[in-house]
DNA sequence: ATGTTGACCGACT
DNA sequence: GAGTCGGCCAACA
């Protein structure tokens, strides 16, 4: 308790942080973790990290796809999760009941 | 203030 | 599977 002083972006990208290399996370399951936020608020909140230590890729949406409309971006970040083991089917979908992450503890 | 746009989601057709 | 819709809410014009 008593973290109201820290902003929901910084508990944001504190949670994102917490996703071990080879799984990822959903929006949603961030934002259910977060608290006080939407699994919109968590993506618009990727779109604008700049930080390194950030594992921004590590985030995709429910379906277990990769949710970035920019062509560049959304190859940046299949490849950069398929060089940390994550595999994609030929449908270009993660899945999750194999790669998802469990939660924090 | 109002309207539009998103790296979303679930329910529905 | 593909579309559509309403709800969500921050950022921007």
């Amino acid at each position: 308790m008593g973290n109201e002083r820290v902003s929901v972006y910084r508990r944001i990208y504190d949670m994102v942080r917490k996703i071990p290399s080879g799984r990822v996370a959903t929006y949603g399951q961030i934002a259910s973790l977060v608290g006080g936020c939407s699994a919109r608020m968590v993506g618009y909140a990727m779109a604008g990290v700049s930080d390194e230590t950030i594992p921004w890729q590590r985030v995709i949406n429910a379906r277990g796809r990769i949710s970035i409309r920019d062509p560049n971006g959304y190859s940046l970040q299949k490849a950069i999760l398929e060089r940390e083991g994550i595999d994609f089917d030929e449908s270009d979908s993660v899945d999750l009941s194999v790669f998802g992450w469990e939660g924090p503890i």
